[in-house]
DNA sequence: GATATAAATTGGTCGGTCCAATTTTGCGCG
DNA sequence: CGCGCAAAATTGGACCGACCAATTTATATC
């Protein structure tokens, strides 16, 4: 029963905590966090991670340091006011964002991995692919498919800044909504997508390679819109 | 007489000396870098400096982790083996690598850009490129006022994860090879072609900042595929 | 030869020190 | 009383050395 892979840093839980805060309202734009050294008390952490969270959470744009002065909450997009029930609308629109993006990097990347792939790269794909199929109904190894692939893929464009990015989505991902793959029901389609793109790659057509990356990040961007917008009038 | 503006961290110079220790080829390919306890006395940094160094080295996918075991080099690309007078292969490869992704990146995110940008976007890129004009001679002026520029680009798609990728670009830029902007000698086309980009994204013309992201950086290319061929055979 | 054990290595965390930037306080002076 | 400047307190930034855990590799033992 390996309920998470992953082995829990602790700089997580900070980021969890103050991502939930934002979300709830009890911090709002402009409002500055407490000093470092009262946070060590109030999370029972060390300094290092708690910088560590604090770097997640700049990245994620969502507090600002000013030395000397302090820690201040930014605004990552302008959403709803009085949302009641919180936590969702930070996350969705996050989310959003980062789907929005996707939207035009993958079809790149997807071309340019058209271009430059070697057969052991596609070796390695394909042995993802078949271990993709295999158990479909679990969430993390659905998960941890996804990851695998796009990272692969990036990785088949010879080019490290893309496997980097890849990285980087998939980081946020894991950071801003975990349990983002529950949303995506249709399983099918995930597999039948990623065997599509798999398949243009491997004939070296970039174009075919692009917009079968685009349909399958178009799908997952509508089903989450389509998602998000039960949870908002 | 500033010469540096960056505070000299203490990981930046360790992750110089493996880079260059790389370039002269005292680590090869599936060499095992020394523990990290070695290295500690060799340099004279702690632990904390020096991990912060492989995390930045990892990231440039110089070199692999392997936890329980050591941490190895990887090639990043294959360049050729026997190169005399060192130092040159390592960093065009990694820059020229760079700049392929730019070529695919920077237009799109110029176009996102044109599409997205507020007004308060346009007068802070209007002041930027009005400050590049002023001191184009100065080196480090103009490697600030770049990064600036399309930092300010990138924060105009409203997309934190193009703000990122823009911030990784410069990052990698300046850890591998900060002399760059001495090979681009053409101070009057790189503002120009600045000013061309902000003349379309103000007018909102997609295609067009897309256009003119492509020539800027292609033209960076060029210069550089040309500057990096005088040293190699 | 197989297995248990020990050693070596990286990964994560902690609690400090010292420094630079900023803000706040307080004092002197007009 | 009000203003301005300097000292002090607050805050984030960088760095250090130590500790223990997880993993891999080498070694010893049967």
């Amino acid at each position: 029963m390996e309920t998470d892979v992953r082995p829990a840093r602790k700089y997580e839980k900070v980021v969890g905590a103050i991502k939930d805060a934002i979300s709830r309202g009890e911090l709002a734009y402009g409002d500055a966090l407490p000093p470092e050294r009262a946070m060590i008390d109030q999370f029972g952490v060390s300094r290092g991670s708690l910088r560590e969270a604090f770097s997640v959470l700049e990245l994620l744009g969502l507090i600002e340091s000013k030395p000397g002065s302090g820690r201040f909450v930014r605004s990552p997009h302008a959403f709803p006011e009085g949302s009641s029930a919180g936590a969702v609308p930070l996350e969705s629109s996050a989310v959003l964002e980062l789907m929005e993006a996707r939207r035009i990097l993958d079809p790149a990347i997807a071309s340019e991995a058209a271009r430059r792939s070697s057969p052991s790269d596609m070796t390695r794909i394909r042995r993802i692919l078949t271990s993709t199929r295999e158990n479909l109904d679990d969430l993390t190894h659905r998960a941890r498919s996804d990851f695998d692939f796009h990272m692969a893929l990036a990785s088949a464009t010879q080019n490290f800044l893309f496997v980097n990015i890849v990285r980087m989505e998939f980081n946020l991902i894991m950071a801003t909504h975990e349990s983002i793959y529950g949303l995506l029901e249709d399983k099918c389609a995930f597999a039948d997508e990623h065997e599509a793109l798999y398949e243009a790659i491997t004939v070296h057509d970039a174009n075919r390679a692009s917009a079968a990356a685009s349909l399958h990040i178009d799908r997952i961007y509508r089903t989450l819109l389509g998602a998000f917008a039960m949870f908002q009038p």
